[in-house]
DNA sequence: AAATATTTTCTACAAACGTAGTGGACAAAT
DNA sequence: ATTTGTCCACTACGTTTGTAGAAAATATTT
């Protein structure tokens, strides 16, 4: 199950219900916040696609609001959209990404050493033989 | 001077230019090469598309083919693209990005040196005062 | 020049996106 | 029950994207 192409506005709210689910469309709303400006019908817009796409499924509860809820997995869609992002704007080389991010990340010290380690391990794995 | 949006399809036609410029609509068909499975026309069409957004200009030549040349540059682009990237799908915050394209970057062992350094001087740019 | 190949300009058209309004259905308050 | 507020199903509509065909303008070859 390939994760389904989440739009640039879409994220926003896929986030919402992946920090929290199943919400209402309201819920949804005031979760985002008017941050956004968008209309409440902008909204339900959005999540009715999200659910036509596969993303997100309706949960209906008797006498009360529908629900929704979240079917992809949010690291699956991470992965999807890094992906594509590391194929289309750094040529699927992943060090020049790594260096353009690593530039201008204003890490605290620990984040640093917290990755470095990453970095090590990530060799210790590769150069196995 | 904000770079203009590039969809998708259009990056790969970007790339061509900005590896060599300024080239006809042809000479950008055939290195792209056969690989895209997109019609000359397809092509052309990104190039006006590109022309109109002011990603690229006409070079105009007396009796020969147009030539297309970037007007942005590449390093802008990615920029840009690279920091919505970073808001959208990681909510802004660079340390789960760089560990998660470090995960799989299996990069080898001076790789992950030049990248300690570079992460080294992003504490040191930061706290400086 | 006539035929042929190439280039350029227009037009097309469906799907996806961003953004929302309308109006009916249903629930809550009076 | 009537009013009022909420929810939801439909419809709308301009823009961007992906993908290209048609036809006119030019250039090239014979």
């Amino acid at each position: 199950m390939e994760p389904p192409n989440i739009s640039e506005a879409e994220w926003p709210v896929m986030e919402t219900l992946w920090d929290a689910s199943p919400l209402t469309a309201s819920e949804v709303a005031k979760a985002l916040g008017p941050a956004h400006g968008w209309a409440d019908n902008t909204i339900r817009t959005m999540l009715t696609r999200l659910v036509n796409k596969g993303a997100i499924e309706i949960r209906e509860v008797a006498g009360s609001p529908k629900q929704f809820a979240p079917v992809v997995v949010r690291d699956d869609c991470v992965r999807a959209e890094s992906e594509s992002f590391l194929k289309r704007i750094f040529r699927g080389s992943s060090k020049p990404l790594l260096l353009h991010f690593s530039r201008d990340a204003s890490l605290t010290p620990e984040e640093v050493r917290e990755l470095k380690r990453f970095l090590d391990e990530s060799i210790r794995s590769t150069d196995s033989h």
